[in-house]
DNA sequence: GCCCAGGCGTCCC
DNA sequence: GGGACGCATGGG
């Protein structure tokens, strides 16, 4: 079900009629480092240089503090995904693995991880973000990113008219990070990734690199483009298409999702034949077995 | 202290 | 093309 907007005041946006939709999952399934819960409620973050913070009183309803009508239209409903019909794309997942599926782990993980939805976030930050990941625990990401964005990112006080305010930093351009050097990159504590991440800032920043031209190719071509940074293999591309570009079908595998494909499909599960919404199938995978069934 | 982390580049076969 | 190994750092 799409989300029917019921609400709008200045600085405040309420959604009504929510399904297939968790904050809690969709912030703590490892696809985005900048959202953490926040001490007045709900989980807060900053995404395209804005923060907000997202409460979620009923499984139906979602209130978005720090937007108004107009930025939750352009912005934030797009970046939740809540343009998109979720109930339909599980069923087009169930359909796709059922060949390969006896045992039904993809609907035991669509059960738990029901909450769950692919945000489009801004490609970029995406990519540092997922160089970042590399033999990485999600914890020290975090702090990472952080850090890029008090260093080097622009600075923004956030104000509500109830007293609430906030001092949050965008995430640098790749220009900032360029000029910033690789040097003062590992000197943020980001070991071998730094001359990765400089890679890829100088790529982008002197245009050897237009992420805007590799929105328009096809997947695999994208990810070849992609790749072509130092420290971006197959797997750091595919997150960067699924949680950057939008590439629903982009099917990243990390440690997590090889021991799925190992235990739960000895026999073998062809990930070129789980459709346009394979990288959602994933997304519930990894969320089963590390949050559900791994001891974190 | 020890193992491991949403991997990748390099070397070697 | 595939397997072993090193890599910076710190979380648990």
């Amino acid at each position: 079900m799409v989300a029917i907007t019921e609400n709008f005041e200045p600085g405040k946006v309420i959604v009504a009629g929510l399904s297939d939709f968790d904050i809690a999952q969709i912030f703590d399934c490892g696809q985005c480092f900048r959202f953490d819960p926040d001490p007045a409620g709900g989980i807060s973050g900053v995404a395209f240089g804005r923060w907000v913070r997202l409460e979620q009183p009923r499984p139906d309803t979602l209130i978005i503090y720090g937007a108004g009508r107009e930025e939750y239209e352009r912005v934030w409903k797009r970046y939740l995904s809540l343009d998109e019909d979720y109930g339909a794309i599980k069923a087009d997942i169930a359909e796709r693995f059922a060949p390969f599926d006896k045992a039904g782990i993809i609907n035991a993980a669509m059960e738990r991880g029901g909450g769950i939805r692919i945000l489009r976030q801004d490609p970029w930050e995406t990519l540092c973000s997922f160089i970042v990941s590399q033999n990485n625990n999600i914890p020290r990401i975090k702090k990472i990113i952080a850090a890029l964005s008090e260093e080097y990112g622009e600075k923004f006080e956030y104000k509500s008219g109830d007293g609430e305010s906030k001092t949050f930093y965008s995430f640098p351009t790749a220009e900032a990070l360029a000029r910033a050097g690789e040097e003062a990159l590992y000197a943020l504590r980001t070991g071998f990734r730094a001359k990765y991440i400089y890679d890829a800032a100088r790529k982008v920043a002197e245009g050897e690199l237009d992420l805007g031209s590799i929105a328009k190719l096809p997947t695999s071509e994208a990810a070849a483009e992609l790749m072509k940074i130092k420290g971006v293999g197959l797997k750091v591309a595919s997150c960067v298409l699924l949680f950057g570009f939008g590439r629903t079908e982009a099917f990243p595998v990390d440690v997590w999702v090889r021991r799925v494909l190992d235990k739960y499909y000895p026999d073998g599960l062809d990930t070129t034949a789980l459709g346009r919404y394979a990288g959602i199938a994933q997304q519930y995978l990894f969320y089963y077995e590390r949050y559900i069934n791994g001891n974190r």
